[in-house]
RNA sequence: GGGCUCUUAGCUCAGUCGGUUAGAGCGCGCCUCUGAUAAGGGCGAGGUCCGUGGUUCGAAUCCACGAGGGCCCA
């Protein structure tokens, strides 16, 4: 039989190996046009938008990108194969503070004045070049993962045409009234130059350990007392105006050592003196203080000179920590500045943009703020000011980008008012489908607390804020677009080059107020306006475009979940603004990517994968089934371990393939003959079809509904039966020599399988599916589509389904279950054969589905014969319950009793009755009540020996006596076994003939005469002993169930 | 300090509407198959469902409080 196969199929290759085989794959891609074909096929589709959050283009991608671009690639590709017409558009963020840094590190720079001496336009062109290369770059690393998408056609966010459209939302919200510039104190970070948003600090608190002062300033008009005062930053001293108490807190005046008086809040006693010898010598509400003047710490400085410090009430000033007087620099803490403005105190900014003391600081002028606590703890200590310094851990806020400490610091900065907006962006957010749903509360909770956003960024690649306040007027100019700007030009037009700085920053315009001479501010803009106008500047909505009312709002996007309060919100926020509805329908969100220990991931800690490598180690496809079954409420931890697990699990699918295609092309299966009709099929044959219904409902809803990790689970166990059950129980129809029916029947089904299900699961392993069914189908039948992500999805089919047998299947696989480990606790092995097996399963109808499919369990257990058990009393003992679910409801709180009532039954004794009258009486207090076999649990365990196993309310007993017949006929398999054993060594193929010769005793001798046709047959014997054994024949010797046995075998 | 969320086997995770004996994969132990073969299969051990209290005839599931983890706000 091992003839040169014409089959259609290719032999398959050793070894599954995913990298080479999806290089293979993208180039025939390549070749075919495959995605131009599909587009055009889908041109006249309905249609589904998607919008893709940019990728900021600015390093190669993570492994954490190809999850989230695994799920854009497997909704995308599940609605193209239901026909929907799509956008396929990837975008790219490509200015802004991210961008800056990377461009700032590669070209060494420190601070914003090397790049001022660098030069503007030079480092646009920088910003511009990092962009173009590393946007290739995660192009063709997200062809290697196998995301089909318009690569020519991505949007960048440094276009004009985003930056226009931002100017044109702006725009819109100046004429609302949103737009106001105002002195705030602001995080800041020293390094960047720049203050941070709101959205911007979240996730960037870190431990660290500051140096904490305990600082005592003389009070005016007290001879010798002090206040004493908390602060975990230094370099704030230098601008304190104020010191606040809670009026409500009680303060002590205590006397110290040396005679120094302290006044603090008595709760702090502890804490702040500990066991410095004191004596308290007073006590005084905190409301008694205000009003209070003291000498500041740095008075002597010409910044601060003449500066009145008062003390001033406040209500958050709390206990817990430090000494219940706040210390408070307006320039330089928010709390400290919103407290300024309502208690109208001087407010000194005592650093610059840099992080550097301004001039009138002394010493200080010129140093870095985070640099100075040494030289402040020194210098008051030598004024006398400091009473303890200590080393104090806290969560401190640090720059997401750089990592530097952030510090506060009071500028003008601009903003967009939010309050107007608040109540119908919360709106348009609850008509969005969120998936999973708790990131809608996360989203409302949110837009309840959200402030004013602040829009400003004192750098320089970014979208150049379109503000012009005039000096002589005071009207501010917002230009709202391109044409605006030039209409409006004096000056500077003819060498805008783009709409960035420094080009920007040259052209001057007419107020529109008093038509004098304007120039813009220099800051650029948040670079979440840049990806929150997407959804408008993809879609030409400017310019009026068709392609607007047609794609918006989008069906469908999804990110991490911390875009909620970022991508998703500023989209939210824009689209509210400009169309009062929200910009997406549904949203998906997931969570993190660690590594396979759980730790998060971190180039510096050296377990960081990089996408490259992890496509090529563990091949796209695998990552992508990892991502896909990933439940999306947990973080996922990625690595090569799960990656081999998923692999090893996708074995089971490859070796399925692999049975069918070496069978398929030694019987040269023809999947173009015609069907065998349904009915004429086996009953395993329409119960794994009618699985595979089941498998295209769960598939489908899964998709549908953005769970595609649902779908996977079902895929998975799906893929276990058929290899399991399926192909196990049906092995043999398909080496067997006649080609009739059945075994046509077995081809067509497996066939039918497989192509169904590369189908199923083409959107998640676009490559390996690909493989398999270009093999399976394109070699057959050249009409076919002649790429699997060209067909159809598959639709389930009602004739295909069959309730009753998926029933009747899973009571014979529990028998099945129950049998083996009856056969385990007798200890008998499965090669054995044995007369029957007792078997008691719940109903008739369980009984009936065992028998249907009586030769699945008879070929399982390698039984004889199957027998219901007449009587289980002497196999098994009983226990008795109420059914809590019929009983609860109908007793209420006397289903107690009943339960009490059964308890004290002999549960043998009940079983009987119940099994001979159909009912059971019990008396309840009194009542009688009469119970029917549903409501009551009969609890089976096999009784202690040997043979009995149960298994979900199955019992199978089976007999273990093995008499000569048996025995011989176990002996016979143990033949073929070992035959099989040698034939294998000896490097036959499975289809090679042999002549065999087997030696034994008397007991060997008489198997052989009964059983020799039969071995013949399986090891495919075309002569048993004839003649002496041929000097090359391969021997080998055995003892078998005790008989020592030789054999000899040589090929035909 | 406030909010959201999670806590189930050694590990990673399912667990529908509150209802009989809480499941899977991996790992572990024992066994098995040998025509899917450097594979495959079975059986088994392994559980304080984080804790306490409540609602209920009945709680892994609902409620309250607490502990621990994660996230967010301040």
């Amino acid at each position: 039989m091992s003839r040169n196969s014409t089959s259609p199929f290719q032999p398959l290759p050793d070894e599954l190996d995913f990298p080479s085989m999806e290089r293979r794959i993208l180039d025939l891609w390549a070749e075919q046009g495959a995605f131009e074909k599909l587009r055009a096929k889908n041109a006249d589709g309905p249609r589904w938008s998607f919008i893709d959050g940019p990728i900021t283009a600015n390093n190669p991608m993570g492994v954490h990108h190809a999850w989230g671009r695994t799920y854009k690639d497997v909704y995308q590709r599940y609605r193209a194969m239901r026909g929907y017409h799509q956008r396929y558009q990837n975008g790219f963020d490509c200015q802004g503070l991210w961008l800056e840094v990377e461009v700032e590190k590669e070209l060494g720079f420190e601070t914003k004045r090397d790049i001022e001496a660098f030069g503007l336009e030079a480092f646009a062109d920088a910003c511009r070049e990092r962009v173009d290369t590393y946007s290739a770059i995660q192009t063709s690393q997200s062809v290697r993962l196998g995301q089909w998408m318009d690569w020519d056609d991505s949007y960048y966010t440094h276009s004009d045409s985003n930056i226009e459209h931002i100017w044109g939302f702006l725009r819109r919200c100046h004429e609302r009234g949103w737009i106001e510039v105002a002195q705030r104190a602001m995080p800041w970070c020293a390094r960047c130059g720049t203050a941070l948003s709101q959205h911007e600090l979240i996730d960037t608190y870190q431990e660290i350990t500051h140096d904490a002062l305990y600082v005592r300033l003389p009070l005016h008009g007290r001879d010798n007392a002090w206040l004493l005062v908390w602060t975990t930053t230094p370099w704030t001293l230098a601008a304190n105006v104020a010191a606040a108490v809670d009026p409500e807190l009680t303060y002590v005046e205590v006397e110290m050592g040396d005679g120094k008086r302290y006044f603090l809040a008595e709760a702090t006693l502890q804490e702040a003196l500990g066991d410095d010898p004191h004596e308290i010598v007073g006590r005084i509400k905190g409301a008694d203080m205000l009003g209070w003047t003291y000498d500041g710490p740095f008075d002597h400085l010409p910044a601060v000179a003449g500066t009145e410090h008062r003390v001033i009430p406040w209500k958050d000033v709390g206990a817990d920590e430090g000494t219940g007087i706040v210390h408070i620099a307006p320039g330089a803490g928010e709390d400290d500045f919103r407290l300024s403005q309502e208690l109208d105190l001087p407010v000194l900014v005592p650093i610059d943009e840099n992080g550097v003391y301004v001039e009138g600081y002394d010493r200080l002028t010129g140093r870095d703020a985070r640099q100075v606590a040494d030289d402040v703890i020194d210098d008051l200590r030598g004024r006398g000011l400091l009473y303890r310094a200590h080393r104090f851990e806290h969560r401190y806020p640090h720059c997401w980008r750089c990592q530097e400490e952030l510090v506060f610091r009071v500028d003008d900065e601009w903003f967009i008012r939010a309050d107007e907006v608040r109540q119908p962006m919360l709106d348009a957010a609850a008509t969005v489908h969120w998936v999973p749903d708790y990131a809608g509360a996360r989203m409302a909770d949110w837009l309840r607390n959200m402030g004013d956003w602040n829009i400003s960024r004192r750098r320089y690649w970014g979208l150049p804020l379109p503000f012009y306040p005039c000096r002589d007027c005071g009207h501010l100019t917002v230009v709202g677009s391109k044409a605006q700007l030039e209409e409006r030009a004096v000056s500077g037009l003819d060498g805008l080059r783009e709409l960035h700085r420094p080009w920007i920053d040259d052209v001057v315009i007419r107020c529109e107020g008093c038509e004098a001479p304007v120039h813009r501010i220099d800051a650029v803009g948040d670079a979440w306006l840049d990806a929150g106008i997407v959804p408008f500047s993809t879609l030409g909505y400017l310019e009026g475009s068709e392609e607007f009312q047609r794609w918006y709002p989008a069906d469908f996007i999804t990110e991490m979940r911390e875009q909620i309060r970022l991508w998703f919100y500023s989209m939210l926020f824009m689209s509210v603004t400009l169309e009062n509805r929200s910009p997406y329908q549904s949203v998906f969100v997931y969570e993190k990517l660690n590594d396979e220990t759980g730790r998060a991931m971190h180039k510096s800690w050296g377990n960081a994968i990089e996408f490259g490598e992890a496509a090529e180690r563990m091949g796209a496809d695998v990552m992508r089934w990892l991502y896909a079954g990933q439940n999306p409420l947990y973080n996922i931890n990625f690595g090569y371990g799960p990656a081999g697990e998923v692999k090893r699990r996708m074995l089971t699918l490859w070796n399925v393939y692999a049975f069918f295609v070496t069978y398929a092309r030694l019987d040269e299966f023809d999947p173009t003959q015609p069907e065998v009709p349904l009915a004429e099929r086996p009953d395993l044959d329409r119960w794994v079809l009618s699985q595979l219904q089941t498998l295209i409902d769960t598939m489908t809803d899964a998709l549908h509904t953005f769970h595609v990790h649902r779908g996977q689970r079902a895929a998975r166990r799906f893929i276990e039966d058929v290899s399991n059950w399926y192909v196990r129980r049906g092995r043999r129809r398909y080496w067997k020599s006649e080609d009739d029916v059945d075994k046509q029947a077995a081809y067509q089904t497996l066939y039918e399988v497989l192509t169904t299900l590369v189908r199923l699961l083409a959107p998640v392993m676009p490559f390996w599916t690909e493989d398999i069914y270009q093999n399976l189908v394109c070699g057959v039948d050249p009409s076919a589509p002649e790429s699997v992500h060209l067909t159809d999805w598959p639709q389930a089919r009602d004739d295909r389904r069959d309730p009753g047998l998926d029933a009747a299947m899973a009571e014979v696989q529990r028998v099945v279950r129950a049998g083996r480990a009856a056969r385990n606790a007798a200890n008998v092995k499965l090669r054995q054969p044995l007369r029957s097996a007792l078997i008691q399963v719940p109903d008739d109808a369980a009984w009936d589905a065992v028998q249907a499919l009586e030769p699945h369990v008879l070929d399982e257990l390698n039984v004889k014969t199957l027998e219901r058990m007449a009587s289980e009393h002497e196999l098994v003992e009983f226990q008795i319950q109420p059914n809590y679910r019929r009983l609860g409801p109908r007793f209420g709180p006397r289903v107690k009793q009943a339960a009490a009532a059964l308890a004290a039954r002999d549960a043998a004794e009940a079983v009987r009755e119940l099994d001979e009258r159909g009912e059971l009486t019990l008396d309840l207090g009194g009542a009688v009540e009469t119970l029917t076999p549903e409501d009551l649990n009969v609890r089976r365990t096999p009784r202690e020996g040997f043979g009995v196993a149960e298994q979900d309310g199955v019992i199978v007993a089976v007999a273990t006596d093995v008499d000569d017949e048996l025995g011989r006929e176990g002996l016979a398999r143990e033949l073929v076994h070992a035959t099989q054993g040698l034939r294998r060594d000896a490097g036959l193929e499975v289809s090679d003939r042999i002549r065999l010769w087997i030696g034994g005793d008397g007991e060997v001798e008489q198997t052989l005469t009964e059983h020799q046709a039969w071995i013949a047959g399986e090891v495919l014997a075309v002569a048993v002993n004839d003649g002496e054994a041929t000097a090359d024949a391969a021997e080998a010797a055995h003892t078998l169930n005790g008989m020592p046995v030789e054999i000899r075998l040589t090929r035909a």
